[in-house]
DNA sequence: TCTATAAACTGACCACGGTCATTTTTGGAG
DNA sequence: CTCCAAAAATGACCGTGGTCAGTTTATAGA
């Protein structure tokens, strides 16, 4: 029997077949980070064809994306465990498990750029999501803090999202290593969040 | 004969062949746009084997690179020929030819992203060079401009960048789209160069 | 239980960046 | 001019992401 509007009946073979490709996908990137993930090794690790791979993941980066939003997203709910930060200080502790895990390596810092927004309305991914979170984040915290007050939050919180993306930058280039990222990034956001002139 | 430090005697045979690789290459670019350039067709069009390429450019980013920085400083170039900006609005005026190449596409976005540090010290390629130029010609601007001087004009071109790059983020996301690239930027750096609390 | 159909899976194949042992060309020394 | 070592060029080959026509498997209906 067929409802008109398409259906999907989706079997119960799917949901395990992609629960073994996740599982392999980790068990590689345990054994060598994110950038050494090969599809023909994840296929090989979960026994199934590469053709099956494709049928689940529109492409390696859709894989890619789904691995690192799940890491991100227990780093956001680190971040928000303990009570909001007042000072530019205390935020830039707070966001330490997010920042360290996006510095964790080159390959996943292209990646989560490349993703962060959604390139159609329709289909925000999950890494999308995740940079619409760090946003949401810091706009409640900052709602609550010791900073400027002649702009509205929203508008501090995408500032503080660029200074942050603009440090851990700088964090893979060589010339500016002089200073730390969280120096770096304290200096910014003294600036950006507590002007005084 | 040979003198005993090592020479390079580089025969005009290779800067023929480079220069045809070049112009081979930005042939290409013209027909469908820097994402499609193959290696294949450019060794195609310049009548030279694949080997040939590799031995001219230690990868297909190495040229993309070199082309890139060519339109980049052209776009400088022409920032700077007026005189210096004083206003917030002015500054996007005058930088409009590089945002504008910057986000001409999302490929070449992703690129000079890639490629805006050192990742070695020693070898600061042409991209990264023309990431030290922006923050320069940025930098000696802001230093006569009317904006705050409670901070070094370092900090604040290093922020204009910082939030530039997140404009220009944000024209690729559809989530955004409500507001215009200068519209947005206008926005970021009137709070940041010229805040009121 | 049997059958028809859609869902899931397969693996040979392709596209494209990059490598390297071998061959060809160059230009200075004799 | 001839010779030869270094420089340049060659193209068969490889790794890896991605495709798709064909095969197998699950499930709804009889």
């Amino acid at each position: 029997m067929q409802i008109s509007l398409m259906e999907k009946t989706v079997q119960k073979r799917t949901l395990k077949t992609r629960a073994r490709l996740i599982a392999a996908s980790e068990e590689v990137i345990q054994r060598g980070g994110y950038s050494a993930l090969r599809v023909e090794d994840v296929v090989q690790v979960a026994g199934v064809a590469k053709g099956t791979f494709f049928a689940h993941f529109h492409d390696k980066d859709a894989l890619m994306e789904i691995l690192m939003a799940e890491k991100l997203n227990a780093c956001f709910d680190q971040a928000q465990a303990g009570e909001a930060p007042k000072t530019v200080t205390q935020i830039i502790v707070a966001m330490e498990p997010v920042h360290s895990f996006m510095t964790s390596e080159r390959y996943v810092f292209d990646l989560l750029i490349r993703y962060s927004g959604a390139a159609a309305v329709a289909e925000i991914g999950p890494i999308a999501y995740c940079f619409e979170r760090y946003f949401r984040v810091l706009m409640t915290w900052l709602e609550t803090a010791d900073v400027r007050q002649d702009v509205a939050p929203e508008l501090l919180a995408e500032g503080v999202q660029a200074f942050a993306m603009q440090a851990m930058s700088l964090k893979f280039c060589a010339l500016h290593s002089s200073q730390s990222f969280q120096g770096r990034l304290e200096v910014y956001l003294q600036a950006w969040l507590t002007p005084t002139a």
